[in-house]
DNA sequence: GTCTATACAAAGATAGAC
DNA sequence: GTCTATCTTTGTATAGAC
């Protein structure tokens, strides 16, 4: 019989049974960031993961659902910084900014292929990415009603693309940058590094500046 | 007797055969645009073209040919605004940035695809791509230089690419932003429009505030 | 040069033994 | 739960007629 079928029965008796379904998972995650869906095949996935084939089809039904539980992980990663951050109304803009920036840094030194893998698989497959992140969860936030009080004459959503565009474009364009000669592999890590200072440097230069 | 073994002849006799090979290359420019290199089978290419499939392998060999044709294209497209504006002498500092804006601006609203689809098939795929877009062209650039004159303490490079983020990074991160309820699609033209002097006057700001 | 038909390989999914 | 073997679909490429 089919794993999905008694998932919730398992689930309330064993509680040890981490060790296939996550480790398909876990080869599911780093396959499909390399090589995104559609040049991914089941049969890498099963192999990265050191197990059979049929366990996929067993534990997940289907490459598309495998796909979908690794496509919310990440895209939750990446909001994961931005939403607690934008929300919290006991930190001052200031803080807010570098925080954004620190916080974004660190985790996309750790999973540089995150922006670029979450971008372009819903661009490339809009449906598998139906969901609808808490709707106005960033335009009532804290983060929005402080810039509009420090610069009433400033489209908060423009300035906040800025601030992610400054922080998350490197990773996005890494690749290209190397090819262009502007950064060497070795460089990026300590650009970035410098980056936690220059970033919040300015952007306040844009705020405080008239 | 294959196409590409008597490309050189055909095209010293006839100049009126833009039709058939053009119209696969324009299908396969939206095709692979729209889904990538995996996701795009040589049959919507066809299809796209109003053609037969034998065509696409009589023209291009492979689809892996026909594929690199366009991504080279696309390529050129996106280094085809920064090297010239880079490398131009005789335009100010202040004003080779707001060209790279404007420029940018308006070449990605007419192709809001272009950075993405460029960016995640160099990821995926870097083998689809071992070129070597001329060493040091923007090292060695007139605007470099402007901008340690001007700015002797900003590393250039950094602050090039905050730059190229703020004007690049909405288009690649739109679909995002729509799903965070940032932007409707309806919003995005226009604020892309105001960018065009947002992003000069912001970046005015880093440069002329201290 | 263009088409139809088809060969051939790759990849997703499943059946059934253990 | 896990494996081997296999079915089925899909996708690239080519042969050969016109």
């Amino acid at each position: 019989m089919h794993y999905y079928l008694c998932k919730k029965i398992r689930s309330m008796t064993t509680e040890k049974d981490k060790s296939t379904e996550e480790k398909i998972k876990e080869a599911a995650r780093i396959v499909f960031m390399k090589k995104g869906y559609s040049a991914t095949r089941t049969r890498d996935i099963a192999e990265e993961a050191g197990l059979n084939l049929a366990l996929l089809n067993y534990y997940f039904r289907s490459k598309e659902k495998l796909f979908q539980q690794i496509m919310m992980e990440k895209v939750q990663m990446m909001f994961s910084v931005l939403f607690p951050i934008a929300n919290n109304p006991e930190t001052s803009l200031e803080e807010k900014i570098t925080l954004l920036v620190e916080n974004y840094i660190t985790l996309l030194t750790k999973n540089p292929d995150l922006p670029l893998f979450v971008l372009s698989e819903i661009r490339n497959n809009p449906d598998h990415f139906q969901s609808k992140l808490g709707i106005n969860l960033l335009k009532d936030s804290s983060l929005i009603k402080q810039l509009l009080e420090k610069r009433p004459d400033i489209n908060p959503i423009q300035f906040l693309i800025s601030l992610l565009g400054m922080t998350i474009f490197p990773f996005v364009a890494s690749p290209l940058l190397q090819a262009a000669n502007l950064v060497t592999e070795n460089d990026f890590g300590d650009m970035m590094e410098q980056r936690r200072k220059l970033i919040p440097m300015w952007i306040n230069s844009i705020l405080d500046c008239r």
